[in-house]
DNA sequence: ATCCTAATTGATAATGATTTTCAATTAACA
DNA sequence: TGTTAATTGAAAATCATTATCAATTAGGAT
């Protein structure tokens, strides 16, 4: 709960320190992503903000997205099917769960994959600079339903 | 080489028994998928398919596409930008290695996930099915280019 | 508190990747 | 060889995202 508030400070503290000004558009965009733990789509950012600004536009919200994934505070996942998933909550890259039916996404608690990452870059002579790691199956609520 | 041609076999054998007419283009995006070792784009595969057929329709490419991804004889990543990127040559899930600058795709000789799937089935009562594991960085050749 | 200005917004058009539609063509079976 | 359902080519449509532009406004200066 309290890492949301910070994790919100933080973006907040880095739209500042980039001479952006903090529109009321814009803080609720950063706080929906600050709280974020099942990885929103834009869709899902722009219903969940129209309840409390409904006449903000879709574009206000790319538009806020793509500066704050600029400045690094969001973590981005493309799919096949065109579409992106957003975590401001834990943008460094970490493993995810991926539910195939659902499309619910958790985060496993697993070790760090720096060690693979050394094999990779010895193996490849590529720089290294970041990584995705995702899983995907059938959630277990999604198992219940198949009954 | 070998691996090529049992490729292109198995793909053509997985078309006919779902049904499938053996048409001249469709022969031609199958061998593009089968002998690839760098990931094509759809515009990749459909700008190498028209030195042999000019007047081959992009959408012909990708309903081929789509079809045989339906048979799971492709590999497909999506990315944020929207672009996809498919193997036909090692359709099962395996690391990546992509170079942010020139979007080289490489498949680095790793260890399977296997044991690290079954300890985030366990983690999380996924029933996990498949993964999805990249890295991403500079190769070697754009790093030179720096200089 | 007021003024000013460049950033930001809202609405909409445009872009690019992909899918759909439909008439024409053709693979392959009888 | 004839037939037919699958497939193709061309172009329109769809969808996610970006760009444009007039109107609005956050916040700094006074």
């Amino acid at each position: 709960m309290e890492d949301h508030k910070k994790r919100f400070d933080i973006i907040i503290r880095k739209l500042k320190d980039h001479g952006h000004k903090l529109t009321p558009q814009r803080l609720a965009i950063v706080t929906i992503l600050a709280r974020s733990e099942g990885h929103p789509s834009v869709e899902d950012i722009f219903h969940q903000i129209k309840k409390k600004f409904p006449t903000m536009s879709l574009a206000t919200v790319y538009r806020n997205i793509v500066l704050i994934k600029s400045l690094g505070e969001v973590l981005e996942l493309g799919f096949p099917d065109g579409s992106n998933r957003y975590d401001g909550n834990n943008p460094t890259p970490h493993p995810h769960v991926i539910c195939i039916k659902c499309k619910k996404i958790v985060d496993p608690d697993l070790d760090s994959l720096d060690e693979i990452q050394k094999e990779v870059a010895s193996e490849t002579n590529f720089t290294i600079l970041n990584h995705r790691l995702d899983f995907f199956g059938i959630c277990s609520d999604c198992m219940a339903e198949k009954v």
